[in-house]
DNA sequence: GAATACCCGACTTCTTCGGTCCGAGTTCAG
DNA sequence: CTGAACTCGGACCGAAGAAGTCGGGTATTC
């Protein structure tokens, strides 16, 4: 119903994480999931799909770990999603498989799309950095904002 | 995964076709549904539960049906949403049961709770007749656009 | 070469979603 | 008044997906 993965919230906050502690080459995905509370092994996986995305890169052996592969403020929380839980579609008529066998008489189809561009559109223009940046706010003189256009 | 349930995908489209007919008295649950080719007893309950939230006006017996109970204009998807799937959270952290126990440490939880707000405005600036208006458009001359503000 | 860490697929468990069934109550035409 | 046409509401089930676990394999460093 509409509502995010823990998988990929899990790797909204690794990712924050990475960027929180720019001074580290590298962080293994036990520091991290320690750091939250995330099952190790999970989380592991997750980062490992992040890597082959290119979000994150990876070292192993001793000492090795992840680390961003592109600045904080690169990365859009849609890259993250995409990453992870895969295409990103708000219907269930992703013209794929398991598609919704009604599309062809289907009138409202258009219109949802739109809603959906909109959605991926906000979505896009949250960076990890502004998750990171709005660290509890000692003087909250920080304010971001953006204009998403719905059009329909 | 994101994603809306067909429920209420199901549900926008009954209310939408409701929308497009208002010279009917009420239509039927099966009149609906075999005007999409949607499972009739499955529609049935969909509308049970908008009716049972106050968006639709029921009607038994013979030539019974239902009928939109407010204009078409003064009902968002939003609200559709909201009397089919509950509650609208983007994060597993609903406070109620069945939440994330990583609530406390989680640093990512308030960041997201402004995009779930945004989403949300999205949903409530559409209406019924949004939906209903773009029918195929012949002259393309109607748009209509929205701008809803992200703030991080 | 041993410790550390990433890599990756298979598997189990649990929840939700999509859908069906059926036994009521209501209304109205004939 | 009787029965067809409709709504109402809960119980039920199978399939799919999400969350999490296990285990074996590979790379890097000390
Ligand atoms: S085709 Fe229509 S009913 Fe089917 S998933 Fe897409 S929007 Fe929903
Ligand atoms: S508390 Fe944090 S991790 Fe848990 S659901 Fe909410 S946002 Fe996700």
């Amino acid at each position: 119903m509409l509502k995010l993965t823990k998988k990929a919230d899990y790797g909204l906050m690794a990712l924050k994480y990475l960027a929180e502690h720019p001074e580290m080459p590298a962080l293994s995905a036990k520091d991290i999931a320690d750091a939250y509370g995330i099952p190790a092994q999970l989380l592991a996986k997750i980062l490992q799909q992040l890597t082959k995305s290119g979000l994150l890169r990876s070292h192993a052996g001793m000492n090795g770990g992840y680390a961003l592969a592109r600045e904080a403020r690169e990365v859009s929380a849609f890259e993250v999603i995409l990453a992870i839980d895969g295409p990103f579609f708000i219907t269930s008529c992703t013209k794929g498989k398991t598609g919704c066998e009604l599309t062809p008489s289907c009138t409202i189809r258009e219109p949802l799309a739109r809603v959906n561009d909109t959605i991926a559109g906000v979505l896009k223009s949250i960076s990890i950095q502004d998750l990171a940046e709005h660290e509890h706010p000692p003087g909250h003189a920080r304010e971001a904002s953006a204009l998403v256009e719905l059009t329909l």
